[in-house]
DNA sequence: AATATTGTTCGTATATTTGCGAACAATAAA
DNA sequence: TTTATTGTTCGCAAATATACGAACAATATT
């Protein structure tokens, strides 16, 4: 790979693009951080936590799951919700990777 | 601390989600890629990297400016952009933090 | 079979985002 | 002073996002 060029092809970019965009609101920053902090729960669970409705947190919880950042599977008449585990550790590597592409020892412009 | 719980806050997950939402877009992620990968540059710089209208560029270095990535300043008649040094490593801190939160030697849900 | 529990999906209303060209502002250059 | 250069802002149209309650689906319970 070239000096000064970076490790981030389109496609990744696209997929950051679209991890960002699932972590682009408060509420689903919130999920995601009851999720990451325990095994897995019920949709339940995360209802309870939340001020809203539960209409609203499943729409939530859909658009984390579609970014692949959680998984769900149902457990009738439960459905259980968890971090996804592989997608998880792909997006922490993959923002590691941006932030890491400025070198922060620059001076500053 | 105690245990099981989290270190970010509810203000800081405001922010987070500010920042996530700022990078929630593929042509912003390029911006970001390219700053990040020079010392500063011109907002023509940026423009000639993208197939897209000028004062759309230009909006999207204003939402990135606004959730305080980058920073850009007056070099009349030019605009000096470059990514904010500070945030930037706020924001790094932030995100590493979040996907640590999860510990991915858990069995799966 | 009837009822209760648990979530998702649908329909709707409102707000925000995205993208463009035109108009504008500020300085530099002629 | 006029003219070029460089970006931002404005106004608009189309697409998405957000939130809610009602309706629905699937299974468990009585």
């Amino acid at each position: 790979m070239e000096i000064g060029s970076h490790a981030i092809a389109g496609k990744e970019q696209e997929v950051m693009a679209r991890i960002a965009k699932a972590m682009g609101h408060p509420t689903r920053i919130e999920i995601l951080l009851f999720l990451a902090s325990r095994e897995s729960c019920f949709f339940g669970d995360v209802h309870d936590e939340l001020p809203i409705a539960k209409s609203t947190v499943s729409q939530h919880l859909k658009e984390l799951k579609d970014a692949g950042l959680i998984q769900g599977e149902i457990e009738a008449p439960k459905v259980r919700y968890c971090i996804h585990k592989e997608n998880w550790e792909t997006a922490r590597k993959l923002f590691a990777e941006l932030f890491d592409q400025f070198d922060g020892s620059a001076i500053d412009c």
